[in-house]
Parts: C-alpha cells; structure tokens; sequence
DNA sequence: TAGTGGTCTAGACCACTTG
DNA sequence: AAGTGGTCTAGACCACTAC
C-alpha cells in the first residue's frame, strides 16, 4: 500500500537525492516494526513502485544499508533484515581470524547521575542515566566487563528483566522496545591497570593490564544515544573489533 | 551494440562484472605510475571509452576504489589518487575525537628470520624477513614503538636511506619503490606489561600497561605483504584507527 | 517457470568548478 | 561556457532459488 506521500519525494523533504529519501524510508520503516529481523522486504520493484522512483534507485538505497548491516540479500531469495549484533567486539584466540563464541550476563542495571558519559551523550551535566552493568564470558571464563549508559528520559522502563528477556542484548531491547536501530562509532582504546573490582570480577590479579575499549553509539538518524566502556583481559584471547 | 565480450577479456581469469574488471585496471595503473599521488584521473567518460564500458558501470568501479581510500572525488573538479596514508592508528587526546598529528622516526632496519610474522605473511618458517623498528612521537614525546615485516625477496634493496627518504611512512615506500598499494585488515588488541626494551624506549616504568595493536596490510590484489605489531602507552592519549 | 537480486547500457539532466 | 562529478530513468539481460 502506498501512501500519497511515498510518491511525491521531490517535495519538502529537504534536496536529499532520491536514493538517500528512500534509504530513511527504509530505516524508518525497519524502526517502526513493519518488517522485523529475518524477515524479507518488499522485491526492488515493488519498493520502486512504492517510493515512485526506478529499480535502480531503490537499489542505491538498499546498497548502503547493505554496507551498513543493517541488511542482507541474498540473490534469487530477496532481500532481508539482519539481526542486530551485540556491541562488545569480539574474542580472538591468538594467531586465528575467527572468533569464538561468547555468552553475556548481565550484572546490575541501575539509575546513576552521568558524568563523562552524560556528556559524551550530549546530555545536561549530571543529567540521570542508566546504567548497565555486563560480565562477557568466553568457554565459560570472564573475558569483560562492559558498563553502558543512555539516557534515563529516554528509556524509561528499562529494567533488568527486559534486558535479560533479549539474552543481554542491549541493541535488540533499543530496538524492539525503543524503536532505535543503534550502531556504534569508531571505538578509542587504551592499556588500564585494574581495579579492584575488575580484577576480582575477571579473576585477575591487581594491577593487571587490561583492555579498555571505549565506544559511543549512535541512532541511525543521528545522534548519540548508548555510551560505554569494556573492560577485557587479554591474556587468553585478543580482542578485534569487526562489527558495527 | 557491443557484447562484453567483445572488447574485454574476461573469458579466463572467471567471470567478473564488469565494474570489478574496472576497479582492477584502475588499480593497475596507479600501481604502475601511470598517475600519481594527488593526480587527476580521466574523466568517467574517457575512462568508459577506454575500457570499452558505459560512464555507470566505470562509476562503480570508482565506488570501490573511493570507498577503500584509493580515491578522492570532487565534483566538478575530477577524480584524484589519493595519498598513502601511514597506517598505525591515530592519537587521540582523552575527550576528544580529532587527533593530534604525529611525527616518525626509524629506529632500526635490520636483517631478520622470521618467526610469527612469517607465517602471518604466508612464507615458510624462518624465511628471511625485513624487520623495521620505528618510533611515533606526539608532541615529542614517545607514543608508540612499532615493528614492521616483509619478506626480503619481494622487497629487496629496502634500507634505511629509502625510508627515511620517505618520511618514514612505509606505506609510501611500498607504492614509490615496489608498486604496491597496501591496505590494513581489521586489526587485533591486547593488553601488555611493557618489556625492558620497550619501556626504556617509551619512557614508562617497566611492567606498566601498553596496548598492542597487531595488523596485517595487504596489497590490493590480495595476499598479505606486511606484518606489524605496535606497543603504545595510553596514559596521555588514546588510540583510536579510523584508517585504512 | 516465475520471481528475486545483480549487472549493464544509453541517454538525460543537475550541481559544481574553473576560465 | 565548458568540463567535471552526481543522479536518475527505462529497459534489457543474466544468475540464482524456489516450486
């Protein structure tokens, strides 16, 4: 179904070329539920006759989100919406490319007043956040710690027992929960000593170095909305980025 | 109306698109010198012509090429080969997210037979390596030790007269002196004591906390050419890679 | 066989930069 | 005004996956 609307794209959308208006379009309706994870869009030419623009436009579209993530197509099946991925990186063994797999509990979920991490967020000093607390453990050993923090205002009802019901995957409650498609930004990393409630957390011993990888995340509308720090030992496993 | 076929030879080499046959000739010419760094291309319409392909599908070859950093577009100006970046990360003030400019200095360019790095590069164990030993100063003070590796066969004649000549920037070597345009896979992170050696050099107490930052480059043809690991103090600055 | 993504073309027009 | 990159279309055909 086609709203009048979907066809007049030239109008007051801001000069945007087509294929960037189609590309929102799309992002808005992943973000509004239309289609959800797995789930299989509309073929090229009917998103076309949708947008009223050509099957290559469209196309354009669909290529960034492509690149973004955000989708995958598969050729003669279609095209689809991919899961969204936990944040935190991923466990290298040494010397191999592929990762190994993790499970993540989560520890405390809190109301905190945010310092750096309000501000890293764009918030008012002192502005009240959440604050979530994960441990990541690989073959069963702790690998991370990872605090994250939003916006209180912003997602209020967050709680413990939604976190859990989403396996620990703080980017699928944003999205099922909050509508909020949320990927991260280049991370910055630093060599720490431990503290003392992360040494007794990871089972290291005082003063260990640690990995610490700090990230903000962003809505794909813009903005920044998730702030957070992990903390990792990496005297069994490296550490590499690779997702979004 | 011209078949493929008819003016590109790709019956062999396995079907490619066109726009990826694209991207390779391109990438030969730069590799070859045909331009150089911060040089125009030809137009799209002239490469077109010349590759026997409409003005489209050359523009997707140069996609690719924008996207990986080979390339700079301005419009209405032309299409420009861009410069070799160096390829160690970036320093980044606590805070903030522009990074500080750095300055290179080698240490050492020796003779070695290599151990990991020379089955990361893909040779037999203890093949005859290169080992380059430079050191990264922000503000001049000591930020980062990074050693280097490449195999001796492909990359004989390297010396210290040549980097140096080069601004120590390795990347520019490989391009000016060996026709190799070289890009980094994603790299690895870990936390480290610092060794004797390093601590000296970096000026920490020994045993502080170093980040490892371990990579790969790869020619653009595929097929690891430089193996490189990186110890850098983060107690002023962080690390962050935003680089190719 | 029908429907999907994937590629390619020829031509048109727009936006930007330089003389 | 001329030349460049940037966008968009309509239509064609290919390659893959299902039924």
């Amino acid at each position: 179904m086609a709203f009048p609307s979907d066809r007049t794209p030239h109008g007051a959308l801001g000069r945007q070329p087509l294929y960037a208006q189609v590309r929102e379009r799309i992002v808005a309706a992943i973000e509004s539920g239309e289609w959800d994870a797995g789930e299989a869009l509309p073929s090229e030419f009917e998103l076309a006759d949708r947008f009223g623009v050509s099957q290559g436009t469209v196309r354009k579209g669909l290529d960034a989100l492509v690149a973004e993530g955000v989708l995958r197509r598969r050729q003669g099946l279609g095209t689809f919406v991919a899961a969204v991925d936990d944040d935190w990186g991923r466990a290298l063994p040494f010397g191999a490319r592929q990762p190994i797999e993790a499970t993540v509990e989560l520890l405390s979920c809190s109301r905190v007043n945010g310092g750096e991490a309000a501000e890293a967020l764009e918030l008012r000093p002192g502005a009240p956040l959440i604050s979530v607390v994960r441990l990541v453990r690989v073959l069963n050993e702790p690998f991370a710690v990872i605090e994250s923090a939003v916006s209180l205002e912003r997602f209020e009802g967050l709680d413990a027992r939604r976190i859990r019901q989403a396996d620990c995957n703080l980017r699928a409650v944003w999205w099922r929960e909050f509508g909020l498609r949320v990927q991260s930004r280049s991370p910055v990393f630093r060599a720490v000593r431990a503290a003392r409630e992360e040494a007794r957390i990871l089972g290291v011993s005082l003063d260990a170095p640690l990995l610490e990888v700090s990230a903000i995340a962003e809505a794909m509308g813009g903005g920044p909305v998730e702030w957070s720090v992990s903390r990792c030992r990496t005297d069994q496993y490296a550490y590499s980025v690779d997702g979004g």
